[in-house]
DNA sequence: GTGCGCTCATTCGTCATACTTTTGCAAGAG
DNA sequence: CTCTTGCAAAAGTATGACGAATGAGCGCAC
């Protein structure tokens, strides 16, 4: 249906960007060290403007900063545009997984009792019928285990969520959110079979949001984010 | 001392940036209006490279779609990155202030409470010290009318508050918190005196992160940032 | 008249190259 | 030892050429 972040990186361009991306967020570029755009010509054998559009596309996330007579510095990860889905994709694919996941849930716990809040107020018959389908599902293939059909559930409630809250900044956290619930389980830190509470309270949020209950939202919401945190400090600690 | 943000746009690449991006955010390039890379080098004098490198950092911003034989179309809203400091910033120059000063109102209700929270269990005291001389300062300047100390000391509180969550996403955020702040009072929707009840729940606040009062803290928070969005309706109901 | 396919013009994508500007660094003058 | 000065390295800018995709219009067949 849809595949928000580019997918298929194509474009000589997108494939530099992609591969220095990766790198730095893993930190096989560490932070302080230099490259020379002609190095990087070199090594993905490509002519200096598609270079130079990468770097660039880098600089504006704050990966890199391009200076004359030095060269291209690996930026420390406090310049890093943190909230770019790309800087989250590669940090999660390549970097430091589990870091990230626990700053994301308390992000989380910020952000999404509000959305639950806002989404009660605003949310239309539509969504409401999104949100109770999304939670059909979840009971449904959680009992069975289909951990794949889950997550799509899963992540069609909390995106759906966002979407209801009618807030432009929230809704741009999709894919935020999104990427942390596929990281989740598809890096591993998922229990076998999903927690029966955790749905249990996805169906409570579903049923206060449709009931205008905007407190009562904010406060299961809550709940879900906490479980989950709780969920995955279980798993970390193996 | 330092400007976080790319505080003068020096060179030619930037230039053409900030000149689109501030025509897109502004609303004078429409969303699904098309210009050619050739009629930006016309207007701005300068070659395809720096053109093209300027539509691609708007391109990773989502401001803006390339395509082959069509040209550059600039996209909806709801494809921006709504979190990137740039776009913040020409959308709260020249754009629609109010809408998105309402919506980060709601976004900072769910950001700032955590971050309280959160720093009441990992500010040092370092950190502390600060919160408390901020909130000296803002009763200072609030007192005698200095909007611009005032806003100063203000920001100082926020950004260390978020600093001191120990989260990298929270405090990514400041530049958009202090963005906020000072977009309140540059652009007259401050109250010629601040309310003396802000200043005490923002004393509050750091007396509950010296404490490691998470609750507390968090609960302060919550009132700062609702006390904010009664003040801003008033003020634009004027 | 209608529908299908083919050609073509347009616009971005990529490459190569030359020149300009900044700036770290080191050698030499005092 | 310090300061100046010149050099070279690297990014920044400009230009021109070619490649590739693709929307649109034209023409042909039925």
């Amino acid at each position: 249906m849809f595949a928000v972040t580019t997918s298929p990186p194509v474009g000589q361009h997108a494939s530099v960007l992609a591969a220095l991306g990766g790198r730095i967020a893993s930190g096989a570029l560490a932070t302080g060290q230099v490259v020379t755009l002609d190095g990087i010509c070199a090594e993905h054998r490509v002519s200096r403007s598609v270079a130079r559009e990468a770097i660039r596309v880098l600089e504006s996330m704050g990966l890199v900063a391009s200076r004359r007579r030095v060269g291209i510095t690996i930026q420390p990860r406090e310049r890093w545009n943190v909230f770019d889905p790309r800087v989250i994709r590669w940090r999660l694919d390549l970097g430091d997984r589990t870091d990230q996941l626990l700053s994301l849930s308390e992000l989380r716990r910020g952000i999404e009792p509000v959305a639950a809040a806002l989404a009660a107020e605003r949310a239309d018959g539509e969504q409401c019928r999104v949100l109770a389908a999304a939670v059909s599902d979840m009971v449904v293939h959680g009992r069975s285990g289909d951990l794949e059909a889950y997550l799509r559930a899963d992540t069609l409630f909390h995106r759906t969520l966002l979407e209801a809250s009618g807030n432009e900044m929230l809704r741009a956290l999709q894919d935020v959110v999104a990427e942390v619930l596929s990281g989740r389980t598809h890096h591993g830190m998922m229990p076998a079979r999903p927690n029966p509470d955790a749905i249990a309270l996805h169906d409570e949020v579903a049923r206060a949001v449709r009931l205008g209950d905007g407190p009562g939202a904010e406060r299961a919401m809550r709940a879900i984010i906490d479980e989950a945190a709780a969920a995955l400090r279980a798993e970390q600690g193996h």
